[in-house]
DNA sequence: TCCTTTCAATACGCTACCGTATGGTTGTAG
DNA sequence: CTACAACCATACGGTAGCGTATTGAAAGGA
């Protein structure tokens, strides 16, 4: 394990990170060699040394991101631990945290892109399961439950991003607190 | 009122609904006037005839787009007349069978370009109030109102448009009863 | 008939970006 | 010192799309 870059060069990581900011800044259309090339104070022959063109960029962003963002929220539920009903308020109160530029980014990315839209939907599956596994836990039916985890998962992580109402944060705890309320009683 | 146009010539109109398609099918990037022009088998000099430039044909996308697609789901529930809980039940189905690509696109559109940002924020503005009114008429409070007019048009209008998931319509319109059971509860 | 309006074709220059080729610089290993 | 590898700059050719300018054609009204 050597350490030894203490001259400013690039590596693939810096140009992703760039990549992943204007992603989330600017969308998928912004995240071209060139204007990247100019914000670093760069030239593109470093970009061709590190990727083989702006294809393999892309693919890396998503994979970054995959690998950066997805888990975070269920890992950070699982982590403060507490029963289900605990687990499931957390949740709603943690996924009305994030700020979520990036994944509104890939979002509307996925829309016209299969490689970016087969990477979502498994995220998407991944989070709506757990989200369902909890209602189960809390004795919901199958469908019940799975209807549920969709109505959560769209309020929270979807629909905020998507459409532009974004009220103060203590607003939206409420309102998360509400929405538990809803979909708990039974 | 004259009408005298049998010789194929194309108008203002042809190519905003060409452009429809392509946004719908491709997202706006794809939007083009030279492509659209090949697709229409003609050249870029009727483009220019009609249209100052790119912009002015994706502000009359815009336009039309909000012309057309906007009002209808509402002015249908109301046409459809009955109480207030018909009604929601009539939106919640409703909202269900529209494939929304075009929606789906100009969301993803207006991610990252401010004047089809506006237009879509005055249009879901509207829908929530038409929805969260609903909500008031049945008993709930204002701020409960919101909050269940929020959760219905994330799920049903936002959510399963951007998330893949689309199970057959029978499936679909079981769920929305059921979301519609739980939302009006107390 | 002639002239004007309405539309479309063609050709042009311009810019942005892609990807390649080539050469230069610097650190490091032998 | 030499040689190589890692990294970056520069220059180039190619394509796609924008917007303009000019010409052509057809239709309707005078």
């Amino acid at each position: 394990m050597q350490k030894r870059k203490e001259i400013i060069k690039f590596g693939r990581k810096d140009w992703i990170d760039k990549g992943l900011t204007v992603l989330a800044e600017s969308g998928i259309e912004a995240v071209r060699v060139e204007p990247l090339a100019k914000l670093m104070n760069i030239t593109k022959g470093s970009f061709y040394w590190h990727f083989k063109n702006r294809g393999e960029l892309l693919e890396a962003l998503l994979q970054e991101w995959v690998n950066r963002d997805t888990d975070g929220i269920i890992r950070e539920v699982e982590d403060k631990g507490g029963d289900t009903n605990t687990k499931l308020l957390n949740l709603f109160e943690l996924a009305v945290r994030d700020d979520g530029k990036l994944e509104n980014a890939i979002r509307a990315w996925a829309t016209n892109d299969s490689k970016a839209a087969i990477v979502l939907a498994q995220v998407d599956e991944c989070r709506l399961n757990y989200t369902r596994d909890l209602f189960l836990q809390l004795g919901f039916t199958p469908f019940e439950a799975m209807v549920r985890a969709r109505m959560v998962y769209y309020t929270l992580v979807v629909g905020e991003f998507t459409v532009g109402v974004r009220p103060n944060l203590n607003e939206r705890l409420a309102e998360a607190r509400l929405q538990y309320t809803i979909l708990t009683r039974r």
